[in-house]
DNA sequence: TTGGTTGCAAACAATTTGCATAAAT
DNA sequence: ATTTATGCAAATTGTTTGCAACCAA
């Protein structure tokens, strides 16, 4: 009855042992902020004694993401990184030195994007803000 | 003493066939705004008779992103596009049925972004912004 | 029981690299 | 004459797929 059982359920999905264990990794995850690739997911996994393929891995991410349990970025070409989605929406800041991600959320900026778009004569459906940034120099 | 030619010289890079003709095609799609992956700029070359590999065409753009003549974008996974640095900053939109990429530029939304990164005790080195957009249903 | 799920290997797509040859300065 | 660039094929990397065995409902 853990939680992840429920989750899993609640999107249609049938609960197995490698679906439960990776969201259950995706959660610790989400506590310390990090976006995992599938191969990070998969490496944990290998940590953890459990036998899961990569390429379950890979089938189990995209079905979080069409399930909306998830949110694939790709901040960088090459790959994807994933997180779990707590519902409420935010942006990223990546430093640029570390790599490490901080998020956050700027009403005023979601804001400005819709009246761009509707200037434009568009409806704004989704959008990708990155930013790039590095401790002052001194 | 074409303009291609000096550009090259500017940035220190030999001019060669391959060079000059591939900054010639991306001068083209700048002029009706389209990004280019390498897979287009390659037929792009053999529509024009010019026997150039897709290996030097990959080598070919990412030296010209390090001399800062194109910007790369990577918009969606699985693959890279293209565009000539004319200098001015922008953003892009992008039309979610046609795949359009429409450019544009907006203050508040660049000001904004300064102060948010500052006011996180960070200084804003670049930025990525992409709206996904669609024509209103009705 | 039975259809969804998994592991493994093979298949793919985008991009990179080694190396002998060719071209630019 | 040197140094750098190119073409081609082979190698890499990230991701997907076919298929027989397996497991949750």
């Amino acid at each position: 009855m853990p939680g992840e059982t429920q989750d899993l359920r609640d999107a249609g999905l049938k609960v197995t042992v490698p679906r439960v264990k990776i969201l259950q990794i995706l959660e610790s995850a989400s506590e310390s902020n990090t976006h995992m690739s599938a191969e990070d997911v998969y490496r944990a996994l290998l940590e953890a004694q459990e036998d899961v393929g990569l390429a379950t891995v890979y089938r189990v991410l995209t079905q979080f993401e069409s399930a909306a349990l998830v949110v694939r970025h790709n901040f960088e070409s090459g790959h994807s990184v994933f997180e779990l989605d707590r519902g409420e929406h935010h942006d990223h800041m990546v430093l640029i030195d570390s790599g490490e991600v901080i998020e956050f959320s700027d009403p005023v900026i979601e804001k400005r994007q819709r009246e761009i778009a509707e200037s434009r004569g568009f409806e704004l459906v989704d959008h990708s803000l990155v930013l790039y940034v590095r401790k002052p120099t001194r």
